[in-house]
Formats: structure tokens, sequence, C-alpha cells
DNA sequence: GTCCAGGCTCTTT
DNA sequence: AAAGAGCATGGA
């Protein structure tokens, strides 16, 4: 079985990413390993102090999906160096979430993913997606007995109706992922050049699509876009900048802008740490 | 039974 | 521009 092997891997726990709410396509194994069904591929990954064995992975997948997947060209060293100091709270969170890492994702499986995210819970998150994947993927490997398939393309899922989607469990979001799906489809928005764009611009153009808000737009591009500028702005978000940072204004514009000057341009990471530090100190 | 879940859309002021 | 109602569904 093919396999890569990464030596003096740091700032990068499977469990941390897992939990951290970026991702729904985790599997955890008995043995703590987790397997991974992204970009058409499924890979078993398993972490030994500081080496990473992917498994099912080829050498040529891992340029081209697996090394950018796991954000592994970033010193996520470097990142948390400048964000330390800052505050107690973030200093806290650093240091609790250490290992988090900022996922790059497939964006159209993102797009689909948040949409159901809205007002949810993960289990049902997660169910809702397996459904989709199920009913209109590719199954791409069989092993020891169980299947697995890949997040359809936009084209699988347009045949879709809005009934259909409703028997995959997403309830009112049914309609949302209809007629994004056909807005994709028909190129009314385009997602490759949306990688391209500027935040607000990128912003701009994925609140286009049905279910698409702030929020919602902001987890794509810091998931899927390399827009690690993007600060997602929740329910948990708005309490920690109440909490810990004495900030109420309800206004998104204004939020970002001090998210951005104070924790810089990386400060959605910043954001997916207190996010996963306030969620689980509650 | 009620409440809540990484919000969004639509309507009303 | 801002605030409020309503929205499916399942688990606690």
């Amino acid at each position: 079985m093919n396999r890569i092997i990464i030596d003096d891997v740091t700032e990068f726990s499977l469990k941390q990413i897992a939990d951290s709410g970026q991702t729904f396509r985790w599997q955890e194994n008995e043995n703590g390993s987790y397997t991974i069904i992204a970009f058409g591929k499924v890979v078993k990954i398993v972490k030994e102090d500081s080496e990473i064995v992917i498994y099912g992975a080829s050498k040529e997948d891992f340029v081209l999906i697996w090394e950018n997947y796991f954000d592994l060209l970033r010193n996520y060293k470097t990142v948390i160096e400048n964000f330390r100091g800052k505050d107690e709270s973030l200093d806290n969170a650093i240091v609790y979430g250490n290992g988090i890492r900022i996922l790059n994702q497939d964006i159209w499986e993102m797009i689909i993913t948040f949409i159901i995210s809205g007002n949810n819970n993960i289990p049902r998150i997660k169910k809702s997606i397996e459904k989709i994947s199920e009913k209109y993927g590719d199954l791409i490997d069989l092993i020891a007995g169980e299947k697995y398939y890949a997040f359809p393309t936009p084209k699988q899922l347009s045949v879709a109706t809005i009934a259909d989607l409703r028997e995959c469990g997403v309830g009112y979001r049914d309609a949302y992922i209809f007629e994004t799906t056909q807005l994709v489809v028909k190129k009314e928005v385009d997602l490759s050049s949306i990688k391209k764009m500027s935040l607000d611009e990128a912003r701009k153009e994925l609140k286009k699509l049905k279910g698409v808000g702030d929020k919602v737009a902001d987890c794509i591009l810091l998931f899927s876009c390399e827009q690690t500028t993007a600060f997602p702005i929740d329910t948990w978000v708005k309490k920690l900048l109440k909490d810990y940072y004495q900030l109420e204004k309800k206004n998104n514009k204004a939020i970002n802008e001090f998210a951005q000057a104070y924790f810089g341009e990386h400060c959605g990471i910043a954001q997916q740490y207190l996010f996963y530090y306030i969620r689980n100190n509650n």
C-alpha cells in the first residue's frame, strides 16, 4: 500500500484538528488514527511523536493534495509567536489548542457544508454530509467492507430535487442547497475565480449564493481559499469578544476591523484557536 | 414537554 | 440600516 511518511512535524494534532469545527468528514479509528475523505481520495493518517504517516497516499497525491490540505507549507511556530503576549486569553487559547491547523479543503464542499452548519449541531451536520455523499458522490473505495464516497461535484448534486435533499436531513436548508447548486452549475458564480479575489470581493461573490451570509462566507474562505484574514463571526465569537475583549459591537464590519487591526493578517487562525478554547471551556 | 445548535432570509420599522 | 420572526431536525 502506498504511504507517505513525514518527519519532524510540529504543531500538528489530529484530534485537535478533527474537533475544531472546520471539517466534518474525519472518522476517528480506535487507535487514534483518522480516516479522511477529501478531494475524491480516502487516506488513513497516523501520528506517532513527530512522525506522521499517510496511508493510501501516493507521492504525486501528497504533492498535489495532502501537503496543502494539511497546510504543511505554513510555519505555525511563526504564526503563534506573533500571537503570543497580546493578551492572556489568546495566550491560553494557543496553548490549549496547540496542534490546530487550518485545513485547505475543497471550496465546493465547504460551501455546502457550511450552508448546512447554520443553526445546526455537529452530529447532524456530519450525518447530512454523509448522506449527500452516499446518494450523489462517486464510490471511491471499499475498505474492510465499508464503502467510502466522495463528496459530489456540483453537476452530480444538481440532479437532486429539493425533496431529495430534504431526505438527507438538511431540514429547511434544502432550498438553499438546491438554489446554490444551480447557481454554481450555471456558472453564475464561478468558484475558480473566487480564489484569486481579494477578501472583500470574494465575500461579496460568495454571498450571491443562497444560504451564504457573512459567517458562512468567511468559513468557506478560511477553510478552502487560504484567506487567513477571514474572521468568521458566530455566536461563540461574539461571546468571546464580549467576555475576553469587552467588545460588544454588533456590526460585523466593525468587528472585522478590530480583528484585523488587533490580531493581524492571520486573524482567522487566531479566531480558530479562540473559538476552540471558549467552546470547550463552557 | 422545552431548549439549543459555528445563521440566513424575509419582512417590518 | 437595524431589528425580529420563522425556519427543520434531533439530541440533551
